[in-house]
RNA sequence: CGGGGUGUGGCGCAGCUUGGUAGCGCACGCGCUUUGGGAGCGCGGGGCCGCAGGUUCAAAUCCUGUCACCCCGACCA
């Protein structure tokens, strides 16, 4: 391989500057690389085709994983009757704030109002309940595409937004125990391994204290991501339910023995807040960086100037990638000045670009320019598949890396309150729960830091908050 | 809901104090020259100045009201 160069620093600054200010840089890459820009209604947002694209790669990732574990895929109205939302007190007490109620419909006021579906849970237990009859139907498990609408009062564009995509998972268990392994399989063969694999993303996995679970759940998990400034963000959640809905939608069952027993549940989802958390976890001072494995376009041929055959040679160069399963594309925009094609490429995070002009083909060459190390080298024409299926792998292992060692940088061991939120003004603070309690906690919220997940301390998964020894992560959160 | 601010072409802003019928940068269109890291020059299109009243010969500018949005403090995928 011949030499390889690092690309120039100074260059007029396109993005406001991570540590100049890091929630102004946000703005500026979502707006930049064209991912979504706000709705008309406060707290919405339109997902443009380039934003629209990472999230189609999500699902498509996603929703192999959770049919591999066994889910089928259904939907659920939109509205919901207003009554459903009552009849679990824990649930309609965390949701209520944040509800959008329809009224009026048909030019006239309603009988009883319907909100607009902030999670399925009661209407999913509603139908769940009349298909469960026998312990034969169970377990059920169902999972939604869907859009959801919480009322926001600080929306921020894919992480907080009045209305989001996501998936939920919905599934009846007949025992308590199967509920719980299907809770944890979601959590780690679905959810971790796509994060972590796919989005290069680490996460700790573990479970939230009562204060910060699930409204209605008996056991919330969550995958928690540490963004570029050291706050966290959570990736996604699987919940136990217990028995809480089954109970409130008659969710029952003839046992085996004849019996009449009633089912344990679960729910899970992931959102659109995921392209928040990549774009915070991997985006740098020019753009977006993407996973290879997640990129909707891997590689792009860029054709510096036309002459002497480069087009074709080009055209040659893309059919070949096209043909060994690179997600490639062409752009022969030889209208739209270099620099424009290249600082676009890299906004938007495109993992590899291979430029060709008459000087390269001249050589034999083309150049390789590498996104995530940042690095340009040149390959000769013969040599193109190969190079790029490496680089594209190494890049993936890159992009984890350089995430795990700010994490780790960044989350320090810490004894008592003050010290916790010293930690979080940086990142995380990871403390032993027994010394912090749920006192600690309370404490802490004040102050704006919250506990992110309980974890044991070999970093696995806790079935109880009472556990001895359990370690507490607590952090700023988005 | 409490405190602070802002509304002027698609975006970012100036103009307002001291009324005279709207301007700058970016973006957009056309032409020529360019194309190896956001190209240069020239020409051009686009705005009932948030909305409603009022004062005045005349209002983006002054007065009154109203609406919306943004920022900071209690919830959330």
């Amino acid at each position: 391989m011949a030499a390889t160069s690092t690309k120039s620093a100074k260059r007029a600054p396109i993005l406001t500057p991570q540590v100049e200010d890091f929630p102004r840089w946000y703005q500026d890459v979502i707006a930049k690389a064209e991912l979504a820009d706000n709705g008309p209604v406060r707290g919405t947002m339109v997902i443009r085709p380039t934003g629209y694209a990472i999230w189609e790669r999500m699902v498509s990732e996603v929703d192999a994983r959770i049919k591999g574990a066994g889910a089928k895929n259904a939907y659920f109205p939109l509205f919901i009757p207003e009554n459903y939302l009552t009849r679990e007190a824990e649930h309609v007490e965390g949701f209520s704030p944040e509800l959008a109620v329809v009224t009026h419909g048909g030019g006239k006021k309603l009988e009883e109002p319907v909100v607009v579906r902030p999670t399925s849970e009661t209407v999913i237990g509603e139908f769940m309940a009349k298909w469960t009859q026998s312990y034969r139907d169970l377990p059920l498990l169902l999972n939604q595409w869907a859009n959801v609408v919480r009322w926001e009062m600080r929306p921020r564009v894919f992480l907080r937004t009045s209305e989001f995509l996501w998936q939920e998972g919905h599934t009846a268990h007949v025992s308590e125990a199967d509920a719980r392994a299907y809770a944890r399989k979601i959590l780690h063969e679905v959810y971790q391994d796509f994060i972590v694999g796919v989005l290069a993303i680490p996460v700790i996995v573990g479970r939230k204290t009562v204060r910060e679970r699930f409204a209605g759940a008996t056991h919330t998990y969550p995958l928690e991501g540490m963004m570029r400034d050291g706050k966290a963000l959570q990736m996604g959640t699987s919940h136990e339910l217990g028995q809480n809905f089954a109970k409130a939608f008659d969710i029952n069952y003839l046992s085996e023995h004849g019996s009449q027993e009633r089912a344990w549940t679960t729910s899970w989802g992931v959102s659109s807040r995921m392209i928040g958390g990549l774009i915070m976890t991997h985006g740098d001072d020019n753009g977006l960086r993407l996973p290879p494995k997640l990129a909707p376009v891997q590689a792009l041929i860029t054709v510096v100037k036309d002459g002497d055959g480069v087009l074709d040679a080009a055209k040659k160069i893309y059919d070949e990638l096209l043909a060994s399963g690179v997600r490639v594309e062409l752009d022969t925009r030889t209208d739209i000045p270099f620099g424009r094609r290249a600082v676009d490429a890299e906004l938007k995070g495109i993992p590899l670009r291979i430029e060709l002009g008459p000087r390269d083909l001249a050589e034999g060459n083309v150049v390789l320019v590498r996104r995530i190390p940042g690095t340009k080298t040149p390959v000769t024409l013969g040599a193109i598949e190969p190079q790029v299926a490496q680089a594209l792998v190494e890049d993936q292992q890159r992009l984890y890396d350089e995430a795990l060692e700010n994490r780790q940088r960044r989350t320090v061991d810490v004894h008592t309150i003050d010290e916790a939120v010293e930690a979080a003004a940086q990142g995380w603070g990871r403390m032993s729960w027994t010394d912090l309690g749920t006192a600690g906690e309370a404490k802490l919220a004040e102050q704006g830091v919250s506990v992110r997940c309980l974890t044991r301390a070999d970093g696995s998964v806790p079935d109880s908050e009472e556990e001895p020894d359990l370690i507490a992560y607590v952090a700023r959160a988005y």
